[in-house]
DNA sequence: GAAAGATTCCTTTTT
DNA sequence: GGAATCTTTC
């Protein structure tokens, strides 16, 4: 291995004496640097960086790979789709997405006023489809057939891994061929930006470029193309803002402000999610109002929040879905010309669509009734935000006469891994019922059982699931092969740490995003501030960002006035500079700050965009305040801004780009490097592995114990279909672990193993574990209780510190009561070293090296 | 008005 | 362990 040559190397550069100096941490920094180029946030090196109080205490090293390499900087988004391919659009939302389809001559563009007439078929009708056409090759019968049934409504019942996404394409493609439609009267949805482009790539690979021309994209992306035409409709401008999920908090926030409700009573992350619930079903705050219950706040609130949201000219993502059903049932001539259009609906995992979802999906194949939806009710795990099962259970009576395909041959698992998950699923009540069995022969030698592990913690697990991966590596098993999937985001962090020091690459799927950065999304409210004067988020989160010296005060100020003059922030703040209501200092700052804006805007046509979004930057201030800043993420953030920046050449215009962020706000990192993935169960869904590591299969943590609280046997029963999920990435090797102790929000509680590793059928399953710990059932590892270093952990005692925890594990609270002394050199996390001067009961005056002399209390640095 | 310091929550999954 | 918020101090 090349890589782990290189850190072998680096290890001897380093020479030990060199260690106290520059920590361990730059040690762990070169498995970083080996592995350099992950878009995983690495909160090791952030960690270290943030320690070091000043660059020059980093290793040369370890500063080159944290700057260069190992610092979050996700992949753009879009990259690929410019240097890639010129010819293939961009995920499909407005600008230039659209401008490709018109290219196409697309008879119903996205702005026109079009005839509902139906789109002239060019070519003579349907033709003829010879049965070796490449899209039909390697078919089986029941694919054949769901592929090959156009007409009238189809629900293909998909179990995991039976080919979904080929039928999907394959029917696309067929579709096409056949000049059963043209592109652009073809419609499939999906849920995940990353579905639909696969969607697109496989659907091109079949077809060519004519795919181009498909209405493919998330719900939410389609309703947005759809609803731009719409948008006075509901009551907004054409030019809407489309809010992610942190402006959305903060206009709540307001809402509930004005309303004088105290967020300590309501919490607003409570009432957004009844709210996006409400939306889920497509409840509007009308119907909301007229449902009854109990919430009346809530209802008030709802309706406070959609009405400020208006006067924002923005919506959130459910209004996407919401708005466009309000002009659907409001406006029947529109609705028909939408129904006439597409002849051809494709869904993809149906079992998740919402209330709205199906409702939209119901509408707009009242026409043609031509809906192909395909779904698997066991792998239904979203439930959470709103999905309804049901929808999958209820298609034959929407639909009448609607055939119905079962796939249920599976070209995935081995015989062992079916068997698992089929039993273990077998375990919930209300499915449709559906038995994997394996449609391919597997070699007999290759045939592994699923095998379960019992560790000691977290920290064994992470450790044997990093020699478990060096072992197949050994076995010439590519890395990208393999998968940890976790239940919950948190989880990931004792992997990475393990993946880090043992040098093993890998990447977070699904970690931070790029665009929900501080630094970005304040740039973003520069860019969107000049774009559209109104838009009052975007005001109100810059006007003091870099400090201007316009405080809470000024900015309530402006609001009033903004809210007595009926105008927008920007417009409020204009009028006020003319008056004496603020102090001259502010005054004359917010003078300064509109000048810039109306410069900057005045720029818009003349220059060209990136250099314009660096100019702002620039001129702003913005880019200078964190230059100027000594924290560690600093110039990480200087880094991502220029990224920004360099982004932005790949858009037509300012406004084009903002359009675009809202919705695909994933940070999808590249996967032509070999690494392991890590991610969510949730997030795992769609994809498979060769082999896959289930760690922290324990009770409270899978099933969580949350889903049982709130939803008891139901989110009990969602839970399972989550560990079919995972059981069924698989291809080859399965890995369950579960470990005795957990340290969970700090604290250290001794676990017991998930009922789903019992629910595993003994015939396919392997069980072992540390300490004589065999089998891991519930059962025995109750006997296992009686073992000492097990009863130790639950007795609380204290756990012995462990190795590769030095020097960052300790940088906080040590036991503080006066252990200082005049003299002594301790560390804090910010100000770095420093020795004490003197001691005033917990507060300690400190000489620090680099950032002089502070009173800190004791519990805030520790002995070096 | 701003920053440092202290405290208090929360921790599932995502377009 | 960390984000968000509250309190204190300059």
């Amino acid at each position: 291995m090349a890589v782990r040559a290189r850190v072998a190397a680096m290890r001897r550069r380093l020479r030990m004496a060199d260690l106290p100096a520059y920590g361990w941490n730059a040690l762990l920094c070169q498995g970083v640097w080996a592995s350099r180029g992950f878009a995983s946030m690495n909160r090791l090196t952030e960690r270290h960086c943030r320690n070091s109080w000043d660059w020059d205490s980093c290793s040369p090293l370890c500063l080159s790979a944290c700057l260069r390499h190992a610092w979050p900087r996700p992949r753009w988004p879009l990259e690929r789709s410019v240097s890639d391919s010129a010819q293939v659009a961009p995920p499909l939302h407005g600008g230039t997405g659209s401008a490709n389809i018109r290219s196409m001559s697309d008879p119903f563009a996205l702005d026109d006023e079009a005839p509902a007439s139906p789109p002239p078929s060019r070519a003579s009708g349907p033709r003829p489809v010879p049965p070796d056409a490449p899209w039909l090759q390697g078919l089986n019968p029941e694919q054949f057939q769901a592929v090959t049934t156009t007409d009238g409504p189809v629900l293909v019942l998909s179990g995991a891994g039976t080919g979904k996404t080929k039928v999907l394409t394959s029917r696309l493609a067929h579709i096409l061929a056949s000049n059963l439609a043209q592109p652009w009267q073809c419609l499939a949805v999906t849920f995940t930006n990353r579905a639909a482009r696969e969607m697109k790539e496989r659907v091109g690979q079949l077809v060519g470029p004519v795919s181009d021309g498909i209405w493919l994209g998330t719900f939410h992306s389609l309703c947005l193309r759809i609803l731009r035409s719409h948008a006075e409709a509901v009551g907004l401008g054409g030019d809407f803002t489309v809010l992610d999920s942190d402006d959305q908090m903060r206009v709540l926030k307001q809402v509930m402000a004005e309303a004088h409700v105290d967020p300590k009573g309501t919490p607003p992350q409570g009432l957004m999610a009844t709210i996006q619930r409400w939306k889920d079903r497509a409840v509007t705050p009308d119907k909301a109002a007229a449902d009854g219950g109990a919430e009346g706040q809530a209802k008030t609130l709802y309706r406070a929040y959609q009405d400020r949201l208006r006067s924002l000219n923005a919506c959130d993502f459910g209004d996407l879905l919401l708005h466009v059903l309000t002009v659907f049932l409001s406006d029947a001539e529109a609705l028909a010309r939408w129904q006439g259009r597409f002849r051809y609906l494709l869904v993809d995992e149906y079992q998740d669509t919402n209330v709205a979802q199906y409702l939209w999906l119901r509408l707009l194949a009242q026409t043609h009734r031509n809906i192909c939806c395909v779904g698997d009710d066991d792998q239904s795990i979203y439930s959470w935000r709103g999905a309804e099962v049901g929808n999958i259970l209820r298609f034959e009576k929407d639909f009448p006469g609607a055939k119905v395909v079962r796939l249920e041959s599976n070209y995935r698992s081995t015989p062992h891994i079916l068997a698992a998950a089929s039993t273990l699923i077998a375990n919930n009540e209300g499915r449709l019922g559906k038995t994997l069995r394996p449609g391919i022969i597997h070699e007999p030698e290759a045939i592994e059982k699923i095998r379960t592990k019992a560790v000691w913690d977290g920290e064994a697990e992470a450790r044997m699931v990093a020699e478990e991966i060096e072992t197949l590596q050994r076995r010439g098993e590519k890395l990208s092969s393999m998968a940890i999937l976790v239940r919950a985001g948190f989880q990931t962090r004792e992997f990475e740490e393990r993946l880090i020091t043992t040098g093993i690459p890998y990447r977070v799927i699904g970690g931070p995003r790029f665009y929900e950065r501080l630094e970005i999304r304040d740039a973003m409210a520069y860019l969107r501030l000049v774009v559209s004067a109104a838009d009052g988020l975007a005001f109100e989160r810059v006007v003091n960002t870099p400090k201007r010296g316009l405080g809470e005060a000024a900015v309530q100020t402006i609001h009033m006035v903004a809210r007595a003059e009926q105008v927008p922030l920007l417009e409020a703040a204009r009028r006020l500079v003319d008056t004496d209501e603020l102090k001259p200092k502010a005054r004359q700052a917010l003078a300064r700050f509109i000048e810039d804006v109306d410069r900057w805007r005045s720029l818009l046509e003349s220059m060209p965009h990136p250099e314009l979004a660096a100019t702002i930057l620039d001129e702003s201030g913005y880019v200078d305040m964190w230059k100027a800043d000594k924290s560690a993420d600093a110039p990480g953030r200087v880094e991502n801004l220029k990224e920004l920046v360099a982004a932005l050449e790949e858009y037509d215009s300012l406004a084009s780009f903002l359009e675009h962020v809202a919705l695909v706000m994933e940070n999808d990192s590249r996967a032509d490097l070999d690494s392991v993935v890590i991610m969510t169960l949730h997030g795992a869904k769609g994809l498979e592995f060769d082999s896959v590591f289930l760690p922290g299969w324990e009770e409270e943590v899978f099933p969580h114990s949350r889903a049982l609280a709130e939803s008891g046997t139901k989110g009990l029963e969602e839970e399972r279909r989550l560990a079919y999920v995972g059981l069924t990435r698989a291809r080859k090797r399965v890995l369950v672990s579960f470990a005795a102790n957990r340290r969970i929000y700090n604290q250290w509680k001794s676990q017991l193993p998930s009922r789903f590793v019992e629910e595993l059928p003994e015939s396919h399953v392997e069980r072992s574990g540390e300490r004589g710990l065999h089998g891991g059932g519930l059962a025995e590892s109750k006997a296992a209780w009686n073992d000492p270093a097990w009863s130790r952990a639950r007795f609380g005692q204290p756990r012995r510190e462990t190795a590769a925890a030095p020097s960052w594990g300790q940088a906080k609270p040590r036991e503080s009561a006066g252990g200082f002394k005049p003299g002594a050199r301790v560390f804090h996390d910010k100000f770095g070293n420093g020795t004490v001067l003197s001691l005033d009961g917990n507060k300690l005056e400190i000489a620090f090296d680099k950032a002089g002399i502070k009173k800190v209390l004791d519990s805030f640095v520790s002995a070096v």
